[in-house]
DNA sequence: CTCTCTGCAAAGCATTTGCACATTG
DNA sequence: CAATGTGCAAATGCTTTGCAGAGAG
């Protein structure tokens, strides 16, 4: 593993290794956002077949760690992981499920204010913001279940 | 079941009906905050013995279904449950994972203004604020793990 | 009485982990 | 070479579900 671009460095800078399994993950964190473990996997095996679930799991929580990779978890849904470009939120349709970044710089600041009357340091927020989506709202009902 | 004081009424209004269990639960939800499926199981078997925990997912399900009871998950940890009094927030520590309830009513309308913005309607949000409460900042270190 | 609920226990998913071998630095 | 990472597969934890009997209206 020599080479060595972009994300990769941050791990480099890190106490860890960068195996291929890793640049391979990180990787297909640069291309798409919001991926499950699971597409994630798929990702990842179509360049090294050999790789297991939990390698990704284990990466990606060392990513985490080191704050390359930001999670984003929702009621009930597997949890979706990406790269942790810039500070965003989240806006999801409760009808198809998709989900969008959004910007609301607001939020942060918003937050460290409450935060810090109850005595809180080193904060930080994730909004979530639920609704129907245009596509989803012009179907009139998709009376299912 | 006749009983029916305060939150019961919401589910007589629909169209469940109110057992004792679900009145039990409810109670629970009424007493305290952030519970998790097994606490409120707990809490329930002391005063109903034989209750299981299907039945508490299940009335969990239909009294958020039914808007009786807020859902609030954070990544890795168990889902919690309260009773849906007024819309709210977390505040939620890092360090010990205490969670306290914080009114931001902007964050509502920041939300409204972003997901109109993307053309979606019915629109709700949940704000996750995270940090280290004072509790937590006056212990030096925890140098845990 | 009919239809809905419940307890039980097994199933289902997402995620974590122990271990022996492969790899990195 | 020593330390770290990986694949595999079993284990875990939370939540959901099928079924037959119990209870609500």
């Amino acid at each position: 593993m020599q080479d060595t671009k972009g994300v990769d460095a941050g791990l480099l800078q890190s106490r860890y290794r960068l195996t291929k399994q890793r640049a391979a993950i990180l990787r297909a964190l640069e291309d798409g956002r919001h991926l499950s473990a699971e597409t994630i996997l798929e990702r990842v095996r179509a360049q090294l077949p050999g790789v297991s679930l939990g390698t990704i799991y284990r990466t990606l929580d060392i990513l985490r760690s080191i704050g390359l990779v930001q999670i984003f978890s929702h009621a009930g849904a597997a949890a979706k992981y990406e790269a942790a470009l810039e500070k965003h939120h989240h806006l999801v349709c409760t009808q198809c499920g998709e989900v969008t970044n959004v910007n609301v710089s607001e939020a942060l600041t918003l937050s460290q204010t409450i935060a810090h009357e109850h005595g809180f340091d080193d904060v930080d927020c994730a909004l979530v913001v639920t609704g129907r989506c245009a596509r989803c709202a012009d179907v009139p009902a998709t009376a299912s279940g």
